[in-house]
DNA sequence: ATAGTTTTTGCGACTCGTTCGCAGTTACGC
DNA sequence: GCGTAACTGCGAACGAGTCGCAAAAACTAT
């Protein structure tokens, strides 16, 4: 077992910190709590619900899907996971950390994931010009891609 | 009748100038459509369209909730009405011209909306770093309002 | 190990926003 | 006015997500 020493909401945590971080409130590490914890720690972007209830196209156990929402909400109060709604479609979870931004675009449709300080400066600019504190973890920051703009301009 | 010499996509038009373009596809005017333009033209925002569906609350008669999508989509189609996702709920809808832009915010759900070059500068440094153009018209800016900053702070 | 307590599960039924199928109606072109 | 699209209004179905509830599993204290 990995161990970090940087805070959990920076940096990936393992299964069994998980599970330790869920002790702590009292909270249970069922088998369907550990499988739901499985499927994020394996998967390579967020996932839906739905995925994570067919367990990944069956490498790991199907479970049900609406303990599969209760446990998802679960985790994400305890501060582990995080949901992003990548414009229509479900909602799509994923570990708390490390921390992403999104960037999807309208056209395509194409999910361009960054780390937080990337997007430093054109926070700052909104920061600075509507006071808003810019955020594209649960919503992404919409727009149109590097290749449907030049799609759009050679018509 | 007004005219306009802007463009519809800029400048606002009047539901005369909207039945027009409709007759120019091949499409109907029937009191259904008119119904949904003139709530449109009537409001001060983004409608859901159940509550177009209602009559504005009995200001206009009221039709049928299915009959208002199909003609929302098709008034989007032929480019007279956009609509914009704020967050969890309804899809709201408003006429395309004039066109904005919609800041949200995370915390207490308030919705600015601003004019489409207030954000130019936010836009030129995402275009810079990424090479998205950013567009806040479909889905909003997020992040936190300046009250909510504020009174985060506090604590 | 075992009983007791409390959380969690799995199921189905339900909600909300939206779309679809289809028979009947209405708008426009002649 | 008459024919032929387009459009309406209805109800049923949809996908995503939530809720109620009895049965099962996880931790706790013994």
């Amino acid at each position: 077992m990995t161990t970090t020493h940087r805070s959990p909401a920076l940096a990936a945590i393992s299964v069994e910190e998980a599970v330790e971080a869920l002790r702590e409130r009292g909270l249970r590490a069922s088998a369907a709590r550990r499988l739901v914890l499985e499927a994020l720690y394996g998967a390579d972007g967020p996932l839906s619900a739905e995925r994570v209830a067919e367990g990944l196209e069956g490498r790991l156990p199907r479970s049900d899907l609406a303990s599969v929402y209760r446990n998802l909400e679960t985790l994400e109060e305890v501060g582990l996971v995080r949901h992003v709604h990548l414009g229509h479609g479900p909602g799509l979870y994923a570990l708390a950390a490390p921390e992403h931004e999104y960037l999807l675009c309208e056209s395509c449709h194409a999910v361009r994931t960054v780390a937080s300080e990337e997007l430093d400066a054109a926070r700052a600019q909104v920061r600075e010009q509507f006071g808003y504190e810019a955020r594209f973890t649960h919503f992404p920051l919409v727009g149109l891609c590097p290749d449907c703009i030049s799609e759009s301009h050679e018509h």
